[in-house]
RNA sequence: GCUGUUGUAGCUCAGUUGGUAGAGCGUCGCAUUGGUAGUGCGGAGGUCACGGGUUCGAUUCCCGUCAACAGCUCCA
């Protein structure tokens, strides 16, 4: 047979070699390393037994694939190591994971103090040297076999898998455990792994299901990698914008209101130069700027459907004896708004932007910093227009996403979510709305992974996610086409036929939550902002109180050309006042004292550069007015 | 909401095998008037999250509530 490889040269071989021999016949390297395969496309085991000509790839810890295999061997070796010292224990899963692995476990007690001691375990099965080996049953005896094991969560997986199949199973020792592989060849090769934490898992993630134990663990393929990712982890946490917004006051949250942001003078800042740029760019792309009310009566939620669809989520109370809610989102508002007046097909597309505060009654548990709040700003907007705008209108929304998260530098990925159980509207108009929304992303060339099921009650939807230090996604920006809001709220324009037609209607954010973008940019920037956001952009520290009136001038000059300044003129060495500007990453010192005062001039230290010597104030407010007016980002430089 | 963990000064944390608490930073005062990441000395500051229970006595043990953290579920 012929097999072809990753670099395209072929080899001949006899009937029925397996993937691992393959590998030790092209070098003796790599059949050490060899960790899985890749047969046509398909990952596969490497005891697999090649039978017929093919493309072969071999992974190993190098490839993300490799990687993988491992993760998966040490989630067994986990579970094998839980048995031993819980044999009531029950398995349910264990698959590998981004950046690590997990396996869901029943009917045991363990906190996070019992990991070490897991730990010393899997150790122990690892020096055992036990090699993996992979058998199949047909189905009915798959189930008599886990049924004999006493694990419950393996039949019930075994009973969801096609009536034909073959169950495999993979034995290292005397422990077993359903599973499709790949693996590695022994448990030995499993060398650098660690407990992480433990945490409640729905079994098959669904919440009406029982709540079973769930150990997180990462592997790699070597002890050093496994030291690095830890210690990135750890730099990764000093990033937090919880922990940074506390350290420079941007925000803070009170007992008092869960989940309800209290935001601090220097998060002000924030929040209102993003706004002044959001309103530059949205004049800019022609966008009307509306407020509407924070509270509606019940007929209007019942007629957006948020009273059925939303109820849950929504703060409501009794004005004069009529049901009012709290707004969780701005489109009812801006429907009534868009049919306040008769509206032409000359006015579409019709772009109504507004800054809605919306509150939200998220569960507790959803909660974390900005990220998640019940109250929170959507730099939302409502595109009203015809169908043949429809493309256009959603290529500029993606356009002008795009140029916002690209000025910070933020990489993100796109998800298209489609019609989800929970819906209203019917088949047709989803269907239609879908490909709108498909056919721009391709027209675009813009790379989308597609998301069954997730869009929102009334419309499908693109969702532009964002990552936080450590890796977690969010959604920010979003795109939701929607047919169905016009026609409950008999939204009209009159066509140039004269008579009246239905428009469609785009809801977009940018920002997607201004707090929630807040926190990511703190994360993103380690609280460092560019100059242009940074709520304080230049500290003057006169180097002791006889220069007190020199640098006093110094801050008017810079707070007269639009800089926000502060001064320090604590009774405290110039060392002291530095670090502690540095501590507040703020960009900009400006240090005064006997010299620049005689010489008329500042001296500057920056968090880009250093020191960066003797220079006139009005030649640094010139750089610094040219910084902040291209909102220029520097690179920050570790002293 | 669920599972687990946590809650001590403004912040970060130590401590009490049950006898009402301590450090560093910050803050305030005094001295120091300085040159690019921490000047020295002194003072103030806590119903030990809240509510019950056990006890002669609870910050400590038990129960409940609230909040935070990690994950699940859900979502901008």
């Amino acid at each position: 047979m012929k097999i072809t490889l990753k670099d395209g040269s072929s080899k001949e071989y006899g009937q029925g070699m397996s993937v691992r021999e393959i590998a030790m016949d092209i070098s003796a390297g790599l059949g050490r390393m060899a960790l899985a395969g890749e047969i046509n496309g398909k990952v596969v085991d490497i005891r697999t037994i090649v039978k017929e000509d093919c493309t072969l790839n071999i992974f190993t810890a190098k490839d993300a694939e490799g990687l993988r295999t491992i993760r998966h061997s040490a989630s067994h070796i986990l579970a094998e190591a839980v048995k031993r010292l819980y044999p009531e224990a029950k398995l349910a899963i264990g698959p590998s994971i981004e950046d690590g692995f997990y396996y869901d476990i029943d009917d045991v007690k363990i906190s996070e103090e019992d990991l070490e001691k897991i730990e010393v375990e899997m150790k122990k099965i690892t020096k055992e040297n036990a090699s993996f080996e992979k058998f199949t049953k047909p189905r009915e005896e798959a189930i008599a076999y886990m049924e004999e094991l006493g694990e419950p969560y393996k039949v019930e997986l075994i009973q969801d898998l096609p009536e034909d199949a073959e169950i495999s199973f993979y034995s290292q020792g005397k422990f077993v455990d359903l599973c499709a592989g790949p693996h590695v060849g022994s448990t030995k090769e499993v060398k650098a792994f660690k407990l992480l934490s433990v945490a409640g898992a729905y079994w098959r993630g669904s919440e009406k299901n029982k709540m079973l134990t769930r150990i997180y663990g990462t592997a790699f393929s070597k002890a050093s990698e496994l030291e690095e990712y830890l210690y990135r982890m750890e730099e990764a946490k000093k990033r937090d914008h919880r922990k940074i917004g506390k350290e420079i006051g941007l925000f803070t949250m009170m007992e008092e209101g869960p989940g309800f942001p209290f935001f601090l003078p220097n998060g002000m800042i924030l929040k209102n130069t993003l706004v002044d740029y959001w309103r530059e760019i949205h004049v800019r792309e022609g966008y009307d700027e509306i407020s509407t009310p924070m509270m509606l009566n019940r007929s209007l939620w019942e007629t957006s459907g948020h009273w059925d669809h939303y109820r849950e989520n929504m703060y409501t109370t009794i004005i004069d004896d009529e049901d009012f809610a709290i707004k969780p989102m701005n489109c009812p508002g801006g429907l009534l708004v868009y049919k306040s007046e008769p509206r032409s097909y000359r006015d579409l597309p019709l772009r109504m932007g507004e800054l809605g505060l919306v509150h939200r009654h998220e569960k507790s548990g959803a909660l974390h910093g900005l990220m998640r709040v019940r109250c929170f700003t959507q730099d939302d907007a409502h595109i009203f227009m015809m169908p043949e705008q429809i493309t256009e209108e959603i290529k500029g929304v993606v356009r002008l996403i795009d140029e916002v998260y690209n000025l910070f530098g933020f990489k993100y990925h796109v998800e298209l979510s489609t019609k989800p159980e929970n819906s209203v509207g019917s088949d047709e108009d989803w269907e239609l709305a879908t490909e709108g929304l498909r056919t721009a992303l391709d027209e675009m060339g813009t790379e989308y992974i597609v998301n069954e099921g997730d869009g929102a009650f009334y419309g499908p939807k693109i969702d532009f996610h964002l990552e936080d230090s450590i890796g977690r996604t969010w959604q920010c920006g979003t795109i939701q086409l929607d047919f169905q809001l016009p026609q409950r709220f008999e939204a009209e324009y009159i066509g140039a036929d004269g008579e009246k037609h239905r428009p469609i209607m785009i809801h977009r954010v940018v920002f997607g939550s201004i707090e929630r973008f807040i926190g990511i940019l703190t994360e993103h920037f380690a609280g460092k902002f560019p100059t242009w956001i940074a709520p304080v952009q230049v500290k003057v520290l006169p180097i002791s109180d006889k220069y007190f009136n020199y640098a006093k001038e110094v801050l008017d000059t810079l707070r007269e050309n639009g800089i926000r300044a502060q001064i320090d003129s604590r009774a405290e060495k110039i060392g002291y006042k530095i670090r502690d500007a540095r501590l507040n990453r703020i960009p900009y010192m400006v240090i005064v004292g006997q010299k620049e005062e005689e010489e008329k001039c500042i001296s500057v230290r920056s968090r880009f550069e250093g020191e960066e010597g003797t220079i006139s104030l009005p030649e640094f407010v010139d750089g610094l007015n040219e910084e902040i007016r291209t909102k220029k980002i520097r690179e920050t430089i570790e002293e």
